[in-house]
DNA sequence: CTGAAAGCGCTTACAG
DNA sequence: CTGAAAGCGCTTACAG
């Protein structure tokens, strides 16, 4: 506990340790630390010699309070055992990171209540705002949260009306739909097919509608199936088509699931993909690159959504503190089309 | 924003307020809250309310402060884009919730440098301890916190000697190794062969060494082939067994992506799975269960990993908090076999 | 059972 | 540039 130098800090040391070994203040310290004010030279040598004498670190919580921000953020999410969330919950704490914001991780599986008791928590201060994710919650708590005056991004969440009040950042759909369904004409595809999944997925339909709209088309009833966005429904579907009198040249999926499942069918039906019939799916997830043949795929931006929302979370946070007025603000993150093997111009 | 009864609280209400409020001491309405000492029915009752009027929630920054605790744990981890971390990950939260713990998360992509940083960080009195999974950040930086005096449960830790004197929970793959074996033993296999990666998987090597030479066999040199965990190596250690001139009857793969790529050679090869070669791997990963013919494999026990690690943890502060001494502790937790249909009895 | 007071470890005007 | 003092919002012995 006194043994020269090095100080076992089991208690850890405090400013005030640090002030009595420099014979300064502990305003003089923080004054160092966080060089808000300057410090002469001299002293400010003799500080930082006692913090590194005795490998003292400024208690963060105590900052916190005197300060009234964490530097942490909160992300809700309904779960990361989906890769999608995953992946996002990654490229957030990345982007914190960058600002020296920490991550406070809540999952909720998709439980109100259990919804409601995390964020009851983390909102006693305990972090400085929150992004959160499509079905993570409730959108009455989450309301409540902002009213109480809590910095508050929704990422990716499904119009819900009451919502719009609050800051968006999303993801493009409907022009992801526009992309796939555009690719498949410029391949030279006439007869089109979708696989969706409605509701969760009409914007998709209406990008594949509107991109058939503009080259003079329209898609038959018998060319759009619903499906539930598993493997197998993306295999019905396929079958399903198959077995019109007039199949179609080309298959747009509303995921990548149902497109390979799509794919599965027209193999086992004796055909070739893209030979037959073209497939295009919306994800690009892993197992897309690796199918046969490779999938091509619509790719949203995991990334892009993830960094966008935590920076216009920390200019919320940043707004809050300076007062300013909040105008909602929606951002939509653009997809894009990744060309593979399971399309290719029409011979 | 000042309709009657509810308060804004966008200026938060303190104990205070409501101290005020019900006209009584802060140590009081305290004392109501935290039912720490007792308090008379009337005046709890008077706090209640007010409590309740103002919409109080206690900040739990100063609480922290206060009790110096934070109920909130460090969970460290590589990544979770790997499925394996992100189960672990989710298990550990739900664990913690249990204790009324959070979780700060931190993900260090096996970057020492982001790993020390993020330790240094959470280290100032953030969090109450840390669970290290493998590979997350260097056992130097690890055993530093621990010996600031930091609670620090490591997690699946790859054999550093180092690393010894730190409480651990781990996996059994040895065991894993046994029961795979044993079970093709038992289907009546006597030629079996095993497609490893060492070094990391040797000790299910050694399992399979083991309860081979408990039957009384050993499996010759040209039955174990060198992989690299990829479906791609256990597809090529696959082709090779079918090559020799006594080929194998049964296959243990290191992980289940080796044995998938060992199926997909023997079907090429135009052999059926399990009729002429039988094949079980290690993990039990979502596609084992979809694979053709569904995979027998080694399941292991990530959720009994991720709570165990918790529950240690979470003793471990508790034990601080009391001073207990602190032996260093080795929990293993069990793998379990998963029979599907790409093993069977012998015929 | 309740109150007065000190303390947790910082930061932040305000003097000097 | 530096110090003295108050404050952040709680909890915790200690009296009464």
């Amino acid at each position: 506990m006194n043994a020269g130098v090095s100080v076992p800090n089991i208690l850890m040391t405090t400013i005030s340790d640090v002030a009595r070994r420099a014979k300064v203040t502990t305003a003089t310290v923080s004054n160092v630390i966080t060089q808000r004010v300057p410090v002469s030279a001299k002293t400010r040598a003799r500080v930082l010699e006692a913090i590194e004498e005795l490998g003292y670190r400024p208690n963060l919580v105590a900052r916190g309070l005197a300060q009234g921000k964490t530097s942490t953020l909160a992300l809700v999410v309904p779960t990361i055992s989906n890769p999608f969330f995953a992946e996002v919950v990654e490229e957030v704490e990345r982007a914190a990171d960058r600002h020296d914001y920490q991550l406070l991780l809540s999952m909720t599986h998709q439980s109100p209540e259990e919804g409601r008791r995390h964020l009851e928590r983390m909102a006693s201060r305990w972090v400085d705002g929150f992004i959160v994710m499509d079905m993570a919650a409730d959108i009455t708590d989450v309301l409540a949260l902002a009213d109480a005056g809590k910095a508050v991004v929704l990422c990716v969440w499904n119009q819900d009306p009451r919502a719009q009040r609050l800051p968006l950042v999303d993801i493009d759909f409907r022009l992801a739909g526009e992309l796939a369904t555009r690719h498949l004409l410029e391949c030279g595809h006439r007869r089109i097919a979708m696989i969706v999944e409605e509701p969760v997925q009409w914007t998709r339909r209406q990008g594949f509608e509107t991109a058939l709209a503009q080259a003079g088309l329209a898609a038959p009833q018998e060319y759009i199936r619903q499906g539930d966005s598993s493997f197998e429904s993306g295999y019905q579907a396929g079958l399903a088509f198959l077995a019109l009198p007039q199949p179609p040249t080309a298959i747009f999926a509303g995921n990548d699931w149902m497109a390979l499942g799509a794919i599965e069918a027209i193999t086992h039906k004796g055909l070739a993909v893209p030979h037959d019939i073209a497939v295009v799916g919306v994800d690009d997830i892993s197992q897309a690159a690796h199918a046969h043949p490779p999938l091509t795929t619509i790719s949203i931006p995991k990334l892009e959504l993830a960094r966008t929302a935590t920076e216009l979370l920390l200019r919320r946070i940043q707004g809050k503190r300076m007062g300013a007025s909040e105008e909602p603000i929606k951002i939509l993150t653009n997809p894009h089309l990744i060309v593979r093997q399971s399309t290719a111009r029409i011979s």
